[in-house]
Parts: structure tokens; sequence; C-alpha cells
DNA sequence: TAAAAATACTCCATAGGTATTTTAT
DNA sequence: ATAAAATACCTATGGAGTATTTTTA
């Protein structure tokens, strides 16, 4: 029993006449006749009662109709559902985060996606990159907010975020009141490095680097701080000196000064990361908000 | 979205590999790949992730999944209940009758019906037979169980029960003692005949065609009585005697004496009547039973 | 390279069209 | 006599088959 049958049935028996109802269906009379009389024999049952001015339903027709139509609006509400789900207008998403992102990269991206995808389900969890690379291959997350770049081939990213490191230095540092710092006048400085971890350089990376570019290898007065507040403290404290990202500025902390650094500044990428082979479509419509939240970060500089 | 593709889709989904899905719906694995194909593209949805090893619905595809499911054995369900409703295995059916139905047509007739068809729902309604035809022709009742003949083109009958008629005497009564009457002797004696109605000669017409045929015409001591019971007690007053039914022996009554009619006794058939073009099939079943009841009777004998 | 899915084509079954007949009022 | 459904026959779309290529682990 095809559901085109079942189509002819009900608009027959809607219509009360093999005519009018081929003539609704835009097609002839004669193959709508076939095509009950096949719905009736394989049922095995008369669905019509065929008089001469039309044609009237009978019991077993009457049931059927009612079967029919609640049929077709399941398969309706069917198509709808999937059409959603895939589409990724519905679903559920876990995002894992670094609590720096939640400073400034994650706030309009969550705004945009919640207006565009007020079905999906949103999880939020902060944890550390190495948490997040982790969970994202155990399927546990679908994608991350941490900071590129990421040497792993079963993961892509893209960048969401980009910021110039600039200079955290304690009050009464003596390079306090300059304008703007070179970077190579910190060679010899006490540094407070972030955390570092494997196959992941990310913002350790990237001050090693500038440093290195500015032809010295910065001195760990302390290594491995894990959260951005607790450099700009220990930099409070006068521990030493830190390349932080720019945004740290919105962390206004009695103590430390924040000191552009001169020449061609070393900027450090906040980037969204998602398992290469991953297709779900919720996560087609996260990245898609993720990437035009950039773009329109980007254009607001 | 037809269902041969549901059902592929389905297959696809179970197996988690065109090729064994292909095997399984006895097709070769080709095909099956474009009507999946067109599938997603109608529903413009991937439902599969294709691997080198297989396949994997993608979350679209798992909802389309549960839903089909649902949607099959919905189907299923109703062509189930459709065959049964047209098969008159399930429904209801009113039935109108004689009193004098009931001591020996109904019974055996019920009791089959009931247990063949143990779903179809039974009202039964006593009434007059002109009553019955009436609401033959209003559709408020399905069939009727009444003394035929009955001269209507819109309504179709068949013999239910062929009984001869006895003759009621009063105890008294000079012929009281014969072993068996003939009609003649009746003659001039005093008779109480039944109710006749409008195009229905039914008993009424079987007993004056008894006495004509016997040579008299029975002269009416009192007539238009509607109910055998009333009759007979009639009888038992000395008032007259009648022509009833065999089945009326059952109703033993003080005062009156049976006695079969000599010759060939004149007999009265109990009929079952519909409308000639309903096609409803609970009627159907109910006739089939009540004819086969009949026939079974007639072994009997 | 081996296993599975996709592509390219060929064929035929069947849905649909046209012409006509049958049926019932 | 008329209107509607049934029948007969024809055409063509599209579902299914075979052979082959592409893809990925």
């Amino acid at each position: 029993m095809d559901l085109r049958r079942l189509r002819y049935f009900v608009a027959v028996a809607e219509e009360a006449s093999f005519n009018r109802a081929a003539r609704k269906l835009h097609m002839s009379q004669p193959p709508l006749s076939n095509q009950i009389k096949q719905l009736e024999k394989e049922l095995g049952v008369v669905l019509f009662e065929r008089t001469s001015r039309g044609v009237r339903v009978t019991e077993a027709g009457e049931l059927l109709l009612e079967e029919a139509r609640r049929i077709f609006v399941q398969m309706d509400q069917t198509t709808r559902a999937v059409r959603r789900v895939g589409n990724g207008e519905v679903g559920r998403l876990t995002l894992g985060f670094v609590p720096s992102a939640s400073d400034e990269a994650l706030p309009p991206i969550l705004n945009d996606f919640r207006e565009r995808y007020p079905e999906v389900e949103l999880f939020l969890r902060e944890m550390r990159p190495n948490l997040i690379v982790q969970r994202l291959h155990a399927g546990q997350i679908d994608a991350g907010l941490l900071y590129l770049p990421l040497e792993d081939p079963a993961l892509e990213s893209e960048c969401v975020l980009r910021e110039p490191l600039v200079l955290a230095l304690p009050e009464g540092h003596s390079l306090a009141d300059e304008e703007s710092v070179e970077l190579g006048a910190l060679a010899g400085e006490p540094f407070i490095l972030p955390a570092r971890y494997a196959m992941m350089p990310g913002l350790y990376g990237q001050v090693i680097e500038a440093c290195q570019k500015a032809g010295f290898s910065p001195e760990a007065v302390q290594k491995d701080v894990w959260l951005m507040q607790t450099i700009v403290g220990l930099v409070a404290g006068g521990m030493g000196v830190a390349l932080v990202p720019a945004s740290l500025r919105n962390l206004r902390r009695r103590g430390v000064v924040y000191k552009f650094v001169g020449g061609l500044s070393p900027t450090v990428e906040l980037g969204v990361v998602w398992r290469r082979e991953e297709r779900s479509a919720v996560l087609g419509s996260f990245l898609e908000v993720a990437k035009h939240s950039f773009q329109k970060e980007a254009r607001d500089d």
C-alpha cells in the first residue's frame, strides 16, 4: 500500500467522485480508477460504493480515510522534523572553551547562535586546552575554543579572534611610563610564562616565538601558569613581566599596566576546533556562526 | 517521500551497509544507492555518513529511522483494521425482529454470529413487521426478521426458518380429540386472525391462502391480533380457533391443544430482510450466518 | 589493494494518457 | 439520454539490473 494510492484514495473519498478527484489530482479518470481498484484488490476490501452519480465510501473506506489522514500528517511532521535536524536547526551541541574565550570571543558567538538557532540546546564547559582536545577525540564535546595553532591531523580549526599580545608590567617597573615598548628591551627580564601543552604551541608558543624574533629567550621566573588572571596577579605582585592577549586589559587590576609592543606586534589567535570528519548539522550551524562572527569582529577593528 | 524509499532507508540504516541491505532487500546495490540519494535530495538532508567500511546514520537519519518505524507499524495496523472492517469482522449491526422470531429462529443465529464475529456489536430491537420495513428504509436498522413474503423492490429477503402452521383449538372443542384435522373441517368455525400489513401478506396471507385452498374463507371472530401469545390466549378463552406457527407449541398454555393439519400442511416462512443495495460487510457476515443456520435447521428436521 | 559506495548505461514494469464501452438514473 | 465509472490499449517515466569507476582505510 503505497502513499500515492492512499493520496488518490483520500482525494476520491473527499470529492465523492472519480472525475472530480482526477481533475483535482491533475490526472485523467481511468488511471485513477485503476489505482483505486488495485488498492482495493491489495486490501481485499471494497472501499467505494459506485453509483451512477458518483461514489460513496464504505465503512472500511471510512476507517481508511481517517487513518490515511493521520498517516499523512505524521509523514509531514516527520519530513519537517528531519529537515530541521538535517539543517542543524535543532539538536544539541557541547562546547569546550578556555576561560579567556569568555572575555571577547564567546559572548558575540553565543548571542548570534542563540538568535539564529534557538532550538539548539547548547552545553558550555570551561576547560583546559588539553582537555578540550581529549574530549573532542572522545566525542564528549563537539567543538572547542582555544588558542591556535593546533597540530592534530584529526582536528580542524579556524581563527575566531586575532588579538595582539600586550606587555603586562608591574606598576613601578622602569618601562611603565613609556608609550610603547620594544620587545628587545625585555631581554633578561623575569618572565611569567603560560602553560604549555604537548602538540599545542598555542599562547606559550606565540610568546616564545615573539621573544625569539626579538633576539632573546625569555627568562622564566614562573612557568606553566594556567589562568591569565593568575599571570596578571603575579605581575601585579612584581614577580615579573608577561605577554598576554590584549583582551586581558578588560581585567583592570591595581598594580599592573599594559603596554603595546612596538614594531610589528606579535598576535595570538583564538580559534574554534572540531573533529575533521564530523559532519553533524548542528556543528555546521555553529561553525558558520562562529566564522561569521569573526569576520564581523575583524570589520569592527 | 514514498514508502519504498523509506523501507530502503530503514534497511540500510539497520544493516549499516548498502551491500548487505541490498542483499536483504533482494536487489542490487547501485539502485539502492540511487534511491537513498534521491531520498536525501528530496529531504535536503544527508542521512548517512559513508565510510569505506560501510555506513552510519547521521543525527537526522536517526530521527527518520525512529519515525519511519512508527509509520510502518501504523501502516500495518491500518491495513489490518481496514481488512477486518472490510471483511465484516468488526463493526455494528442493528437487527429488528418480530417477537415470534425469538422462539426458534433467533437464538441459534445469534449464537453462531457471536461466536464467529465476536467483535461485531449487535443491537437487537423487537418490533412489528411494518416498523421493521419502515426502519430498514430509513437506515435505522440493518436487517429484520419477519414472516415472508415481502413485496418491496428495495428490500431483499431470504428464508431462515420454514415451519408448518398448526391448528390451535380450545380444550373442549369437538375436534380436540382427533389425531389430525383436515383444514376443510374448519369451514364456518370462528377464526382468530393475525394482523395484516400493507404490502406484507406474511402470516395473515398464509392463513387465508391455506383456508382458501381448503375451499372456504375463514370467519373472523377477531382480527388484527398482533401477538401470537394473544391469539393463543383468545383460543384458550374459547373465542375461536387459529392457525399458528408450529413453534408456538413451545408456549404450553392451559385450555389450548395443537393439532397438525392433515394433507399437505400449510407452512409459513420466517425470513431475514435487508436493503437490496446495502453492501456493508457486517451485513454480509450476518446474512451468511443467518442463511447457514437455516440450512443447518433444515438438516436437523 | 581490497572492500564498499558511486557512476554510467540499459531495460522493462507500470503509472498515466486517449478512446471507447458499460451502467444506472 | 446523460453523466459517471469501467475497460482496452498505448506511451513513457523511472526503478532495477550489469559493468565499471572512484574512494578510503
